[in-house]
DNA sequence: AAATTATATACCCATATGGATATGCATTGG
DNA sequence: CCAATGCATATCCATATGGGTATATAATTT
């Protein structure tokens, strides 16, 4: 079966580093497509196609402008990611308190 | 050249649904593999398979008992994912501000 | 209407993937 | 010492990927 679909979620889709890139670029502010083109120095189908995975996993918003169709970042698409990892959050902060213990601890005995 | 080897980051080794599975079951506590086996209902070689990206990426520590080899969560791995989408966080946050300001304005144009 | 600009899509290719299965290799128990 | 247990690795396969290049489509300019 090989890997998930990179646009059946959202963690697939920010796994490739060029479309954090893109993603970094929105937050800044909304962009046309030429613009990532000439941010990520990679050729345009290419960008189109990293821009139709965002977009289909929710990440980004497209919006016709003349003949440019301006990008936005959709910062909501993030969340779920962001709440997986925040579950983990306090396992590596409650390690940081145990060596601060250890830390006082020690420090209590040199007295 | 196909995608960035899974290997490669973090973010690849965690895009994998059934990797995901491991991190959480391993975030209860320290598990050899047959148990993870049967949690992931996964056959032994897979499962093997994905603790050896997640060891490589730094996200689980092996520590052998016996014959058994145990797994254990190293939660520090996630920080840097965590710090990427926690960038993106005061964007989302900010929308559900101006979606508050505008209830707010309506609120007051009832009145 | 023709040419140009801005994107999207289609196709090709090499490679990485995950699942299946078979096998290798330790450690432990009899 | 031999069998059993617990894992890791190797090989095979179908599929998804990303990059390259060519082409289609849409809007704008001339």
């Amino acid at each position: 079966m090989a890997r998930a679909a990179t646009t059946a979620d959202t963690f697939n889709a920010v796994a490739e580093p060029r479309r954090r890139e893109i993603l970094d670029a929105l937050a800044q502010r909304e962009r046309p497509v030429n613009e990532l083109v000439e941010i990520l120095g990679l050729a345009q189908p290419h960008v189109s196609r990293h821009l139709r995975v965002l977009r289909e996993v929710g990440a980004v918003d497209v919006r016709d402008e003349g003949r440019q169709r301006v990008y936005r970042l959709n910062p909501q698409a993030l969340k779920p990611i962001h709440d997986w990892v925040a579950s983990y959050q306090h396992l590596w902060e409650e390690r940081f308190d145990l060596l601060e213990d250890v830390l006082e601890d020690l420090k209590e005995q040199e007295n």
